[in-house]
DNA sequence: TCATTCGCAACAACATAAGTTACAAATCTA
DNA sequence: TAGATTTGTAACTTATGTTGTTGCGAATGA
């Protein structure tokens, strides 16, 4: 697999289960992310862990939010969906008798995990509400931009 | 495979040839890195490249350094391997329709280009000499550590 | 009772770094 | 020149982890 896309994914169908009327079912939400109910299921699962979403079966059910997304960090749905690996490139060993190999991962490693506390403390600063409201922004400039080429010059 | 250690590997490979007389084969490569000759020479050649290192075919040949450690970056030999992808996690779609999609993108490559950028930042201020001379502090402290162990009081 | 929907296990597909095999080409030595 | 050494490279296999798929059980509501 080229990356592990949970994290956007998640994202991208909370803030749609915002502007949803009731529940979504896992076939609704597959459609939106182009891949089968399975995978959502499977995805979410981490989230419901944690009590972000709530999920109903049978009839009439499917998945709702379980806090409004001003309450929903970047931060917390990564940890929700595993926490997984955030780098693709490391050590070829962990604990390598090799004292220049030992060096050489304490350089890499003070490199890498300066990195991620920043994305993660920055992760830790946006909640999924900003992103609606940068999603909004972009709704408004793309009806902008649809008038406007409609012909219309008022 | 877990992750890509090329980087790890070479920066390994580069500060042992630093401390050999003469050429070092692949397969003497091989050994230190418990791999195996051809993966060293495919791996190598992007640092051949950019003038990092010299090879030479037939007796006696093998890969010798085209420059001392401390003209070395981390970040030149991060590109000398063909900069890999630092993340491993990423959006679902790079061009999304979806404006929801859209923001979400835009919200996750913001934070990963500040953490890369911070990071790349980083490998371009540490040079080889340096990880080499934490290595020698190592052997320093190993050595003191086998002096003690030795059962020496002195 | 039956359709709907989630839960979950098991397995296949896929992508990519790493490992392996095989052979050509270059270089040095005798 | 013959032969050993060593790199260069293509082609294929292996390993690992996410994603995709199938199948079936369990819960819920009409």
């Amino acid at each position: 697999m080229r990356h592990d896309s949970r994290l956007s994914r998640m994202l991208h169908v909370l803030i749609h289960m915002d502007r949803h009327e009731g529940a979504a079912t896992s076939e609704t939400i597959a459609a939106m992310l182009n891949t089968n109910p399975v995978v959502v299921r499977r995805t979410m699962a981490g989230l419901r862990e944690k009590g972000y979403v709530r999920s109903e079966k049978g009839h009439g059910g499917g998945w709702t939010l379980g806090r409004p997304l001003s309450e929903m960090t970047l931060l917390d749905i990564y940890e929700a969906v595993g926490e997984p690996p955030v780098f693709a490139v490391g050590p070829a060993c962990d604990q390598p008798a090799c004292l220049v190999e030992q060096a050489v991962n304490a350089a890499l490693s003070d490199a890498f995990e300066e990195a991620e506390r920043l994305l993660l403390k920055r992760f830790g600063r946006v909640t999924l509400a900003d992103i609606a409201l940068d999603f909004d922004a972009r709704m408004m400039r793309h009806a902008a931009q649809a008038h406007v080429a409609s012909g219309c010059h008022s």
